[in-house]
RNA sequence: GCCCCCAUAGUCUAGCGGCCGAGGACGCCACCCUUUCAAGGUGGAGAUCGCGGGUUCGAAUCCCGCUGGGGGCACCA
């Protein structure tokens, strides 16, 4: 039988990366194994549903490049992709209703009429006596003619678990190994809301059932649910699936990685110009290694190799220090210049609001690429490439800590003069012409380049100056060290 | 409070009884290269393998206890 896995994210938000991280390994394993790669949405939460998510559900994947095999069409979800649908929960409560009656005529559950006021005192008093906040099973024996007068007068009602009062329950995990429960600390859990929709534990079930699925690999946090999810299978007479916890997230603070975390959401970190190479190969790192050395692992690699056995069962912080890292590997090795240009010109064209001039920036590219680990750096690193007039810097930078107002002046018309004219505009005839200069003015060369950066690209720190002035145009840098020699002016006017 | 999981440097990890007086990576420090910033190169600091007991000729590796961390205990997923 080949392997189905599933990836059931609830639309309620942004997909964040330990999220993301769950996907991966079931893209992976299901890639790795040659089995189907499926997605559920699990929408049983009307409160909690945020407008959006789906699309920003399927753009993750599809941005770090995990393409499924059976879901809901991500063009119109109320459509499907594949044999086992719908891939929607909203779209098959019929298909939970009958399965609950089915356990209600089977002896495994019944109605609750319980209120919430009344379950928030049972669970208050729970807790106020130091035990297990737990439903007191009030609704569990109530008799044919109770029910039949409850139903009568209309009043609300949930279906409820009939969880076995004693024996135990064992989970195999496949990252764990064996885990053991005691029934008696488990609760008769609800099934199905008085609105109607199920809860996760019975729809999860069942759809995993119905859709096949071989192997669940979520995350950690539902260890503690398991027994309930064997519990069930075991009610409907079903055969269960196989179960890998995947170990947590956490934040630097190490609790789960969540919201709280600022921007650990895929889609921020796409668009601060982190690589969905880059991010594949980081998240596969997390909680899985090919080997004691090997850190850059390409996509194809990683599907040939990867194994639930080598994933590990403790929790693991998220790097960011590292994914950067990883990220400046990415840009300056494995993408092409074209590529990088590619990756790079929305971030510019965003900052200096017009399109850029591709050709130009064809040249800059190679300039950069050893210099950025985002592909958001580019903006710092490059848009005095592109913009016209004026650049904004504070004058105080023009002079730095070594010079004073009259050396830089006399420096800048220095070099004003010795590019004025004749010779090649190319960066080994500005060198030739400039870095003489250092000792006709008594500067060290360094603090000279200095001067000439900041006048010529508003930065101290940039890529290498004669190949920037090169690229930058005889016109742009004249203007440029003018305008730089009249800040100079205006500021030695104001001053003492 | 109860249940469950986890435990190698600040972080990600290799290790599955002897090859480990613990290997790799990020980060950090120093030096080299150098016009700035990076990148690159070289070297370095950093782990009593959480602690305590066992088992064994031999334990980071197996067992038990403790401690610490994490997760769960909803008509959320």
């Amino acid at each position: 039988m080949s392997v189905r896995v599933r990836y059931a994210p609830s639309p309620t938000g942004i997909p964040h990366v330990g999220n993301i991280r769950t996907a991966l390994f079931n893209w992976l394993f299901a890639r790795h194994e040659g089995g189907s790669f499926i997605v559920r949405l699990e929408d049983t939460d009307q409160a909690r549903y945020m407008e959006g998510a789906e699309r920003a559900i399927f753009d993750s994947l599809s941005w770090l490049g995990l393409d499924f095999d059976e879901g809901p069409d991500p063009a119109d979800t109320s459509r499907d992709i594949g044999d086992y649908g719908p891939y929607v929960q909203s779209r098959r409560t019929e298909t939970y209703h009958r399965h609950v009656e089915q356990l209600i005529a089977g002896g495994h559950a019944y109605r609750c009429y319980c209120s919430a006021e009344r379950l928030d005192g049972v669970r208050k008093d729970m807790q106020a006596r130091k035990l297990p906040p737990k439903y007191d099973r009030h609704c569990r024996d109530l008799t044919a003619d109770q029910r039949r007068e409850r139903e009568s007068a209309g009043e609300p009602s949930v279906v409820r678990f009939k969880t076995p009062l004693e024996g135990q329950t064992a989970i195999h995990d496949l990252i764990r190994g064996d885990i053991t429960f005691e029934n008696e600390t488990l609760d008769d859990f609800v099934l199905l809301k008085s609105d109607g929709f199920p809860v996760y534990h019975l729809a999860n079930v069942v759809d995993d059932h119905l859709m096949e699925i071989t192997h669940v690999l979520r995350g950690d946090e539902w260890v503690s649910s398991t027994p309930r999810h064997v519990l069930l299978y075991g009610a409907f007479g079903w055969q269960r699936p196989l179960f890998a916890h995947l170990p947590v997230i956490l934040g630097a603070d190490r609790s789960k990685l969540s919201k709280r975390h600022g921007d650990a959401s895929v889609l921020d970190l796409r668009d601060s110009g982190y690589l969905p190479e880059a991010l594949f190969n980081f998240l596969g790192l997390l909680g899985w290694s090919l080997d004691d050395h090997t850190e850059i692992i390409d996509r194809q690699t990683f599907v040939r190799h990867f194994s639930l056995d080598r994933v590990l069962a403790n929790p693991a912080v998220f790097n960011f220090d590292k994914l950067e890292w990883m990220n400046g590997v990415y840009i300056r090795e494995k993408l092409s210049d074209a590529e990088l240009a590619e990756r790079i010109a929305p971030y510019l064209e965003n900052e200096i609001g017009s399109p850029v001039d591709r050709e130009l920036l064809a040249r800059v590219v190679p300039l950069i690429r050893e210099r950025i680990k985002l592909l958001r750096d580019a903006v710092g690193m490059a848009a005095f490439f592109f913009l016209d007039g004026e650049l904004t810097y504070d004058t105080e930078t023009l002079i730095g800590k070594k010079l004073d107002e009259a050396t830089a002046a006399r420096a800048l018309e220095a070099v004003l003069e010795a590019v004025r004219e004749p010779d090649a505009w190319d960066h080994e005839s500005l060198e030739a012409v400039i870095r003489p200069l250092a000792d006709a003015l008594g500067l060290k060369a360094g603090d000279l380049f200095g001067v000439i950066r900041v006048a010529v690209t508003g930065r101290t720190a940039a890529p290498p100056l004669f190949e920037t002035m090169e690229l930058l145009g005889r016109e742009r840098c004249r203007e440029r060290l003018e305008s730089a020699l009249r800040r100079l002016e205006a500021l030695r006017a104001r001053g003492p």
